[in-house]
DNA sequence: GTTCATGCAAATCGTTTGCACAATG
DNA sequence: CATTGTGCAAACGATTTGCATGAAC
């Protein structure tokens, strides 16, 4: 599908830098933290390459962008608790029946000291339209 | 915490006719699919209108909004797969242990005509930091 | 020296908000 | 008539993009 197998990219202090960054924490910085920790290193630097930078890293495998879903917005009549499936070709969100499984936070919580009181689960892949489509 | 007990919200027809186009649909709505669908009945509807009732019927607990976590884009090191903990408080976002199970994918598929590939699991909930603060 | 990376500012996109007026109860 | 809902336009915050300059190879 996406080719552009050439490593068409230079190397880059600032990218670099990112990447350590990181590789060297726990958490799971928003672009303005790097863009704070890397003012000092690179006096002018801009969130737009932050950002730039981000993107190409992400699109190098070298780091993930933790993916909640869509950009914007949906809203839900069924207030029930249900987990999604999400549609990779078309963005369709479609309602499951599997039961939520609580259990599996109590697993959460006797594995770690945190606490966690519910969940979400979102699955991928396609849907049965795009399914058809493709064949 | 919240409270306004005060069901201080009067009638309102668009309100009304979103709540039940949310009701009559599978799909999810963007608050933007709305405001097309509406335009018609309402000529002068306005964006805005539709954010600011999408907000009330989800404070009253009518509608839900797919939550996928954070407003922001938050990005990661770790590149193999992993569930992740949302400390409802700090924020904070832990990666877990947890081994992933990729039967659930089969159970999905089982169960429905779709073909789910991948799923991500949030837990949410209160770290132990945050839960230290609290007692 | 061609191409990619950068800084800067402006642009974009989804969403929120301030305001004066209209609708509700 | 007191208060909430509305349309409009401006404001917002996170992210992207156009452009002239600078660094990489």
């Amino acid at each position: 599908m996406k080719n552009k197998e050439k490593s068409k990219y230079r190397h880059s202090k600032q990218r670099q830098r990112i990447l350590e960054l990181l590789r060297g924490t726990e958490t799971h910085p928003t672009a303005n933290w790097l863009y704070d920790k890397l003012r000092n290193e690179f006096p002018n630097l801009s969130m737009g390459n932050v950002y730039r930078n981000l993107n190409i890293l992400v699109e190098q495998g070298l780091i993930g962008r933790i993916d909640f879903g869509s950009t914007f917005d949906r809203f839900d009549a069924n207030i029930d608790q249900h987990y999604h499936f999400i549609c990779e070709k078309c963005g369709a969100i479609v309602d499951l029946e599997l039961p939520v499984d609580d259990e599996l936070n109590e697993r959460v919580n006797n594995l770690t000291n945190l606490k966690a009181l519910r969940h979400n689960i979102q699955f991928y892949g396609i849907c049965s339209k795009c399914e058809k489509k493709t064949e």
